[in-house]
DNA sequence: CGGGATCCGAGACGATACTG
DNA sequence: CAGTATCGTCTCGGATCCCG
C-alpha cells in the first residue's frame, strides 16, 4: 500500500515541514492585524474606515495589505460600489466566520489564562534578576 | 456602578486595545515557529537537538529565542541536567498542554479546508491577471 | 474615501563561530 | 550538546505623498 501512503501525504498537510501551504495561509490569519480584522469583521460587514478605527493603531497600508492576503485566501469578500467618493465593503466569506469563530475560541481561553500568564512572566523575571 | 465597570474593563482583556498585554502572548504561541514547537511538544518531552530536527527549518538561535518566550509566559518547562555533555529537556505545562490542544483544533480546520483555500487563491490570482 | 507608491528604520531571521 | 555572540540580510511595518 505505499502507493496509497505517499497520496495520502500529499493530500495531508504536514506542518512540520518547511514548505507546508498551510503556513502562509495560517500566519494570515494569525497575524498581528490578520486576526483581529477577522474578530472585526465577526461583529458584522464593515467600510474600510471604520474597520480601521476599530482596528487599533494599524495603518491604512498594512490593513490594506491584511484584507487583501484574507481576501486571496478566501475568508473576507470585498464589495465595490464604484462613486465618488468610492465605497468599499467588507465582510465574512462562510470559511471566514467559522474561522474567525474558531480563532475568537482560542483568542478567549488565552484572555481567560492571561493572569496564569503574567505570573509566570513575573516569575521568570525575578528567579532571573536572582 | 461606574467603578465596577472600570475594573471589570481592568481585568477583561480587549483584543482591539492598541496596548493588549495578551497581544504578545498570542504571537508567541501563534507565531512562526511558537505554534510548531508547541506542536512538537505536544507528543511529548523533547530535548533541544530533538526538537529542533523535529522542526524543519528552524535555526538554533530562532528555535532558543521561541523556547524562551514561551517558557516566560508559562507554556513550556525547561529541565535542565548539567553534565558533560549538557541535558536540556522541554516539556509543556498544564496550561501548555492545553493551549496546544486548542492550537492543534485550529491547525486541523485549518488543513481541511485548504483545498477551498488554495482553489481561492487560483480564483483571486486568474481574475487578477484578467 | 479607499487605497497605491515610495522611502526609511526596526526588528526578524539565518549562518557562522565560539563557550561551558 | 545546548546554547550565546556577532554579523549581514531581508521582511515587516509606519509615515508620507499621490491618485481616482
Amino acid at each position: 500500500m505505499t502507493g496509497m501512503e505517499e497520496s495520502f501525504a500529499d493530500l495531508a498537510f504536514d506542518v512540520f515541514a518547511r514548505d507546508c501551504p498551510s503556513r502562509p495561509t495560517f500566519e494570515h490569519i494569525t497575524g498581528r492585524w490578520g486576526s483581529i480584522a477577522l474578530m472585526a469583521l465577526d461583529e458584522g460587514p464593515m467600510r474600510f474606515g471604520v474597520l480601521r478605527r476599530r482596528v487599533e493603531g494599524v495603518s491604512e497600508k498594512m490593513l490594506s495589505q491584511t484584507l487583501q492576503a484574507l481576501e486571496r485566501d478566501g475568508f473576507v469578500l470585498r464589495d465595490v460600489v464604484t462613486t465618488i467618493p468610492p465605497r468599499v465593503e467588507y465582510s465574512l466569506t462562510p470559511l471566514g466566520i467559522e474561522t474567525a469563530r474558531r480563532l475568537r475560541g482560542l483568542i478567549d481561553f488565552l484572555e481567560g489564562r492571561m493572569p496564569e500568564v503574567l505570573k509566570a512572566q513575573e516569575d521568570y523575571d525575578s528567579a532571573k534578576d536572582a
